[in-house]
DNA sequence: TCCAATTGTTGCAGTTTTTGCAATACAATA
DNA sequence: TATTGTATTGCAAAAACTGCAACAATTGGA
């Protein structure tokens, strides 16, 4: 009998729903039922009664619940007694690409600093595309990012907020985009499009979509290159909304409303499921998502 | 946390020994050792102070070990209350050597029967050398039987009595003894060999040590053969004591004195080790060595 | 003083256990 | 009837654990 397996049996004692666990607990819910099913072969008795739709425990599993919870109680206060310092100390790495930094990493950052004072924050910010690698190495325990469509497989994700992607012109100069009657002429405005990343992926879909080449006026690196380019004149953009309103070129940039939208940025946090048995990453995971 | 590394970890606390501790717990060193180390990794303190010739709590090891006793204690009355019948039930399967069958199978069936009544037991008898083989196929979980002189890897055994290897003569026809003065003169004496077996490894080594080739009369199969045939007169043979002692022919045999004496027979208990987690098989395994 | 025996630890490889993904079976709902 | 939501299972990959053998450190005698 098991530390972790005993809480995920507590949890499902609790919520009744083998999905609502395994997302609580980021486990698969095939890791969960198989974990429970080998705590009833070691007990010998079954502690659900379970079909697919509904889930009651019995009294067997009321019996184990009641030694769950004093004994996961038991071993917090051990651990407690134990570490001289009972808070989490250490440190934690984070990478962050410049659009989430603005978005969303100061309240997180303010909200986790409060709770854990002596975790040490190591903040590296960077290109979005380089956050799946780094953390794959290893290099960098959690990324704050906006998250892609589909999510390569063993990550753990968590959605934060949304900020919309919006089409973005040159206040001052309004020549480059060109009207044919209510629409954009996209053959004849120059377009400012990012190198690559989610945000191009999305324009190049909906290119495609409306079944247009675009004028492509430049392909650059970065958010704030491409507003900086468009402040210019050179031709619209798109970009995070949010990115837009923490700039200070934002004077000089119109929003345009174009239909249909691009599909919001979903900004997020990310990691390796492993690494949220380390508890000070588990509890940055956990304040990133309150509120 | 684990119940079978808190368990460890209890017994450790007590004997503070690590090669007792294994040893007793069915363990290598190497498994007891790492088991130690996980545990003060997820402690994040150490939890014995130890070097190689002495081994001593810590403080944190004291507080560990207070929690280890609860929480077993604990689990112990959980499994006691959820199982309507305290007791072990089910079967185990014996496999048992014709020899050790005499020796020391009834003094332990009977301690069993008395401490595990519902425990049925599944007896087969048989040639010693298949018991091995029957052991990994996991048609058998328990055998009892002379220990080979080097054990195979990966098996649990127990000795629990020995007996002697004796030479016997038949007492009605001392014709085919050939003394050469004092010494049998074995070129000239018949010898009736188990065909194969422990006993037949040891007295092929002992003529060989002897440099002897002995005038072999017969091979035969089964302590009880040989016995049979010495005392109808065809040769001298070779069978452990105990079998002799049990044999309705033993009035017709005599014991030579013979020097050097041929080890004896270790008669013991082995398993798998894996089998020894399950209860009703320790339960057995303990009461088959509790005196 | 040197050799042998004891004791805990560690590198490495083999084995067992656990996990995740994809597919499945079943019931409720639209 | 098709669709959605739910728990489970087969299978292959990953992780954890174990045993063996070698090792270092120490003790106790020859």
């Amino acid at each position: 009998m098991d530390m972790e397996e005993l809480k995920l049996f507590r949890h499902l004692a609790e919520s009744l729903h083998f999905g609502r666990t395994s997302r609580a607990c980021h486990v698969t819910p095939s890791a969960l039922t198989r974990t429970i099913q080998r705590i009833e072969a070691e007990v010998g008795e079954r502690l659900f009664d379970r079909d697919n739709r509904s889930v009651r425990l019995t009294t067997a599993g009321e019996a184990l619940k009641q030694y769950a919870e004093e004994t996961i109680e038991r071993w917090k206060a051990l651990k407690n007694s134990l570490a001289n310092s009972t808070a989490l100390h250490g440190d934690i790495s984070l990478y962050c690409s410049v659009t989430a930094a603005y978005g969303i990493l100061p309240a997180i950052l303010g909200r986790f600093r409060k709770a854990c004072p002596e975790v040490q924050i190591k903040l590296q910010t960077g290109d979005a595309a380089q956050g799946l690698t780094r953390l794959r190495n290893g290099e960098v325990e959690v990324i704050i990012d906006a998250l892609p469509d589909k999510p390569p497989a063993g990550l753990e994700f968590m959605p934060l907020t949304e900020t919309p992607l919006v089409f973005i012109a040159p206040l001052d100069f309004p020549e480059p985009v060109v009207y044919e009657g209510q629409e954009i002429d996209w053959r004849k405005t120059p377009v400012i499009m990012a190198e690559q990343g989610l945000s191009r992926e999305r324009l190049d879909r909906w290119f495609a979509t409306k079944k247009i080449l675009p004028n492509i006026y430049a392909q650059v690196a970065g958010n704030e290159a491409i507003i900086a380019m468009v402040s210019l004149g050179c031709g619209v953009g798109v970009v995070p909304l949010l990115v837009l309103e923490k700039s200070p070129l934002q004077e000089q940039i119109t929003v345009l409303a174009i239909s249909p939208e691009l599909a919001p940025f979903s900004l997020g946090i990310c990691t390796v499921k492993k690494n949220l048995r380390n508890p000070k990453i588990l509890a940055f995971w956990e304040i990133a998502g309150s509120r």
